[in-house]
RNA sequence: GUCCCCGUAGCUCAGCAGGAUAGAGCAUCAGAUUCCUAAUCUGGAGGCCGCAGGUUCGAAUCCUGCCGGGGACACCA
């Protein structure tokens, strides 16, 4: 049970008392920390059901309250809240029960315990990464962690753009280049050659010009529709070929992820779903789901009783191809059968809302899925100073490659800047520098809520004071310097007793005793900023601590067996709270 | 045209299953280091919470309308 759940139980059970409903009792960290660690405002809301006096009856709870030792205080204040605080003997005793059990899940039930693929990537092949792939990977990196650790079972799948018309684009595009190619020849038989004839280079230049001539001229769209369709259809060059395309962009993007400390445990692509595809038409025709129209063939996803216009799915084109409609209803039917999941959850840019709806309601009529149990969690945009999507200076879009040296290169400017790196070599100068940088940009998309819009400010990002990924490294790495100088062998603050003789140790304990409350919450609503913002409320108390209470020089030793048992409580949190957020802590700074 | 999101301090943003004096970071002003990493800590100043109604004992939070910004609306994914 959470700390405020206990609370709220024990209050709860004093509404009871009063022939109240317990509900009434809930317990929250107080909004006015100058008065109480925490607060009930009840019997407000009791004393206007019951006609009651508020402050009579706060009265009554409080003294019902104090019978319990583990209150210190419980005050009334104003028109009837409850102000609360705990004997520092419980919080201790408390905090050292959190840290002896060595818990690495939470302090509550997460249930059930659910198999979730999450669905965060969105790479296509033949194009780099770019900054509208960072909130996804970072998002779902953080959610995949966060998930796995209260018990979940997460399958991360990157969902490679593997398929449709961008394909053909680069066949086509392909076949007027280099026409003596033998993926173009017809009516050859037999292998192909193993390696690619392009590399990641080629495919990077190709495409835009691709894409771009398919826009201004009719013919070239034909002939890119054409090389789809015969992809899809399975023509054994094309296939061949396509496979090359594959390989070389996966190699690159994967390690481009990897930088990120961005993994998944499934590479599959949109062609996956591509076989089931057929059968999935005749299936839908056969439930009277999909029908006829202007050519194509369609589903009618919309709902009596809907207040906005859903328009239907569109499942077959009226030139034949599939959608990424039916890309992605298919791809549902697929997870389905090769792992059985309890949920789907996707985690891809707000933009694509209405999508996911209309697909989830198309898998929900046809029973291929429970609409309740697949989640389309939006994100926000990541903007320009301007407002709009982030671009380059120069109007384009920049790569995810250029970001992270960018913020690396900012991260090693600083460092060298501030002496910190001396007496490093350069190799680990080079690291810190990139854990930092990392550090930067990722907090720095986490602290927001996942479906805000945020202004990228490289500056801001970068600079190294305040409310910042270096600033929560800083804080690990001196808790960890710090200890290692007090209590080089680790064994002095093991099973010491806490005391709580300061403002700086109790307000730091109390942090400490919510980290499961903020797990929950940010389960519960899928938002990792709620462990960001518990991380810095962290590394703010512990850096109060650091500043106000002395460890290795302090004399009273049960006084410094205690603050060195909790600076590594704190310690220990901080890193794994970093770790949730997927941002890794460097040795030294 | 329909629908969705946003509008809070000079800047960037939290808070929104209604509660006390609306918070944080940056910037700004004033302080703190014989001592464990000052990338730190302490304090000050700074707000018609877009506007107008409504519900409520109580609204930044819920409802309606308006203004301003962004986005989505079957054959690109």
């Amino acid at each position: 049970m959470t700390l405020l759940d206990d609370l709220s139980a024990r209050m709860g059970a004093a509404f009871a008392a009063q022939g109240l409903d317990p509900a009434l009792g809930k317990v929250r960290v107080s909004d006015r920390p100058d008065l109480a660690q925490f607060q009930c405002n009840g019997a407000l809301a009791a004393a206007k059901m019951q006609k009651r006096n508020p402050r009579e009856l706060a009265g009554l709870l409080a003294e019902r309250l104090l019978e319990e030792e583990i209150f210190r205080e419980v005050t009334i204040a104003g028109p009837g809240f409850l102000n609360v605080n705990l004997a520092d003997d419980y919080v201790a005793a408390r905090l050292g029960n959190q840290a002896r059990a060595e818990k690495t899940t939470q302090d509550w039930q997460v249930a059930p315990a659910e198999k979730i693929i999450l669905d965060y990537g969105g790479p296509n092949v033949a194009k780099p990464l770019h900054v509208g792939h960072l909130r996804a990977a970072i998002i779902g990196e953080s959610l995949k962690r966060i998930f796995r650790h209260v018990g979940h079972t997460v399958i991360g799948d990157v969902h490679f753009g593997d398929w449709g018309l961008q394909m053909g684009q680069l066949i086509s595009e392909l076949a007027i280049r280099e026409p003596a190619l033998p993926y173009f020849d017809a009516e050859k038989t037999g292998d192909y050659p193993a390696t690619s004839p392009v590399t990641l280079a080629d495919l990077e230049a190709i495409y835009p010009v691709a894409s771009a001539a398919c826009k201004t001229d009719t013919a070239r769209r034909v002939a890119a529709q054409k090389a789809t369709f015969d992809l899809q259809a399975g023509r054994p060059g094309y296939r061949a070929l396509w496979q090359h395309f594959v390989l070389v962009s996966r190699a690159a993007i994967e390690a481009e992820y990897n930088d990120l400390g961005v993994t998944f445990d499934w590479w599959k692509g949109e062609s996956d779903a591509h076989p089931l595809i057929d059968q999935m038409v005749n299936d839908l025709r056969t439930k009277n789901l999909a029908e006829d129209s202007d050519g194509a063939v369609i589903v009618r996803v919309k709902r009596d009783d809907d207040r906005k216009e859903v328009p239907p799915v569109m499942l077959v084109t009226s030139e034949g191809s599939a959608g990424y409609h039916t890309t992605d209803i298919a791809t549902i039917i697929d997870r389905k059968e090769a792992a059985a999941p309890d949920r789907m959850i996707y985690v891809v840019d707000q933009r694509q809302a209405l999508h996911f709806e209309q697909v989830f309601r198309a898998a929900h009529m046809a029973g291929y899925f429970p609409q309740t149990h697949l989640e389309h969690l939006g994100f926000g945009t990541m903007n320009g100073k301007d407002g709009k999507p982030f671009k380059t200076r120069e109007g384009g879009v920049l790569k995810l490659r250029d970001m992270i040296d960018m913020v690396t290169d900012k991260a090693r400017d600083r460092i060298e800047a501030s002496g910190m790196g001396a007496g490093e070599d350069a190799a680990t100068v080079a690291e810190i520098a990139r854990k930092v940088g990392i550090a930067a940009l990722k907090f720095a998309d986490l602290s927001n809520p996942r479906t805000s819009d945020y202004v990228f400010d490289l500056d801001r990002f970068t600079a190294f004071e305040g409310k910042t990924g270096p600033y929560l490294l800083y804080a690990s790495v001196r808790i960890r310097s710090m200890l290692a100088k007090a209590d080089p062998d680790g064994t002095t603050g093991t099973g010491a007793t806490l005391l709580l003789s300061t403002d700086e140790e109790r307000d730091l304990a109390l942090i400490l005793l919510r980290f499961d409350e903020s797990l929950r919450a940010a389960v519960e609503k899928r938002m990792p900023h709620i462990i960001a913002e518990h991380c810095y409320a962290l590394a703010q108390a512990f850096s109060r601590f650091y500043t106000n209470c002395r460890v290795n020089d302090e004399p009273n030793q049960s006084i410094r067996a205690s603050r060195i048992r909790l600076a590594g409580i704190a310690g220990g949190q901080l890193d794994q709270a970093l770790d949730l957020l997927g941002i890794s802590v460097p040795e030294r700074m």
